[in-house]
DNA sequence: TTTCATGGGTGAAACGTTTCGCTCTATGTA
DNA sequence: TACATAGAGCGAAACGTTTCACCCATGAAA
């Protein structure tokens, strides 16, 4: 149905050499080249990317490989991560594991079999288990926001431990000595947020009773029903830091829904970019996860691995240096801070 | 590299069509199947999709385009999309169009070389232009949410008029006349819903003031400043309709920061799911989009529209019956709206 | 005038499957 | 016994590209 190349040597009379010289970019007679064009035009030829694919053995495809696609943070980056690819002539193939571990690895399965030239995971699982296809099949794999358990695998990530250390470091330079924290512990980015916050607080020597310690999951239950708890105690804390997007969203619905003032009774510093930040009043303090250059990062390195495999270059068995990429998430301004005692 | 039907030849001293036979499941001696099973095992072979494709001409492969991906209405339809078409045997090639109508038309012509069997789409553009050459090659299409003008393709949308409809009915049957209207005219779902608002309103004879329609888009900061503006008006409004998640989002996050109480001051009734509505207080009461089921349908009259291309029932150059399915919105119980008068 | 490089062009093999038409054997039936 | 039938397997062609090795002019250098 559709025209091949062969119909293009038929109209113009040239060798399919000659065609598929053309079509990568080779040099022509520019009268030859007028010819094909115009064969071209009229034929509406287009490319078959699986005849292409199955000579060159790239399918200029990379595989996604998501924890949830149907939340704000992954939408955002998977955004940014399709320009990138796009760019440089990859389409993205995206599968979304809806965080459970064995949908994640049938998904790798699944994009293997497609032939991708690589992956870009952000994974639900700790462990590496799960890529040891990927891996004995040398598709380069590059991991993004969370890396893996005891592996040597590729990572672009944010260095969440610092940033949250920062953040409560903020709250304790306004003079906070009662700070909450409402965070997760069920993906390994909460816990480094986590622990950075629990750093500081030793540092300054800062003791923090137990029900100041909202330890969840990243959701908007989560954050509204701990902010509810928070402000019915009897010794309110000044000041709270808040793990996520979705954290954010539950806490400040519940202190909207208060007869709290946020700054005036209760500072807040929050971890994760989110449009809504510009909306609310006062503006929040927040950790900015830098979403768009970790993308731009990860296609970078993604297609850097990509090309070393082609040339050769391919370590003796996973023996290559693998990076871990560790970007700086920075405190943007807000209102949302109140100097206290 | 990679292991092919030729090693499990060698290895199995069966034929090539055999094998094939086999990886098709077709019928074996059960002493040749485990041969097989066996070499496939310590090979780890897996089939090579673009060889595969390439003799089948089917890519199993499924384009979709949205508008943008990073909203969670995109997100959402997106992670169903992905369930129903891997239940199919079929991966998505998500593109994101990032609401420019110049970039939309380049993903399609994208997906086209990369040889999709057909393509989902959530457009953009609001002629059909754009979608020619993928009707030229006989690529079935199917748009979701947003129909073209003029346009004899497959749809599965949501019955916006109606919902809305209804929606505002219900304001008027708890006694609501001073009825405002936070919604958009940028996108064909937002004009209809606007008209099915306007239809009840003129049908139950119930003026509306020009301060009282806020007509934007549908975001975030619409919702938010309208609210506002609705909040300082002398004359407030006793009740809003809100057309959909962002807006629903910005308009509750102004409320929230004001003095006034819904549903005491103010009645609510909202367009789109969403997680926040169960934890918002007081409940909202929403126009719900049945997005799994939308998901649904659109794979299943898209692999219809597939299945009968490749049966020769192709219809003699487009003249097939294109079908509108057209679901309903359904009104969820909440809290939000409070008799008037 | 010979030699050499260079640029444009070519034919044919290869990539890894599926599929068509054929053969062979075993089974059941007249 | 003869004969159709069905099941299992086979060889080879096809799918639409890229790429390798080779060819032929042309023009510059020796």
């Amino acid at each position: 149905m559709a025209a091949t190349i062969r119909d293009i040597k038929n109209m113009t009379g040239l060798s399919l050499a000659t065609i598929s010289k053309y079509l990568n970019g080779g040099n022509l007679l520019p009268e030859n080249r007028e010819k094909i064009e115009e064969a071209i035009r009229t034929l509406h030829y287009e490319v078959n990317e699986m005849a292409r694919g199955l000579v060159t053995s790239q399918s200029k495809t990379i595989g996604v490989v998501v924890f949830d696609i149907s939340n704000v943070f992954t939408g955002t980056v998977l955004q940014y991560l399709g320009e990138y690819l796009r760019e440089e002539g990859y389409a993205a193939m995206i599968c979304d594991s809806q965080n459970d571990p064995v949908l994640e690895e049938q998904n790798v399965r699944f994009l293997l079999g497609k032939k991708v030239d690589g992956m870009i995971v952000m994974p639900v699982a700790q462990a590496p288990g799960f890529l040891e296809p990927v891996l004995r099949n040398h598709i380069p794999v590059v991991l993004m926001d969370r890396p893996l358990k005891d592996s040597r695998l590729d990572c672009v990530k944010v260095n969440n431990r610092e940033a949250a250390y920062d953040a409560v470091k903020l709250l304790a330079d306004y003079g906070h000595r009662r700070i909450a924290l409402i965070s997760a512990d069920t993906v390994i980015t909460g816990q480094e947020r986590l622990e950075g916050c629990l750093q500081l607080l030793k540092d300054r020597k800062i003791r923090v009773p137990r029900s100041y310690m909202k330890v969840g999951d990243h959701s908007i239950g989560h954050g509204y029903r701990s902010m509810q708890e928070l402000l019915k105690l009897k010794e309110r804390p000044t000041a709270v830091f808040l793990g996520n997007f979705e954290i954010i969203l539950g806490a400040v619905m519940a202190l909207n829904e208060s007869p709290y003032q946020c700054p005036e009774d209760l500072s807040l510093i929050g971890f994760d970019d989110l449009i809504i930040s510009n909306l609310s009043k006062p503006k929040l303090v927040l950790a900015v996860q830098p979403l768009r250059k970790m993308a731009e990062e990860a296609v970078r390195l993604l297609l850097k691995r990509i090309d070393q495999n082609r040339n050769g270059t391919d370590k003796e068995d996973g023996q290559y240096e693998h990076e871990i990429l560790v970007l700086p998430a920075k405190i943007a301004e807000g209102k949302s801070i109140a100097r206290c005692g």
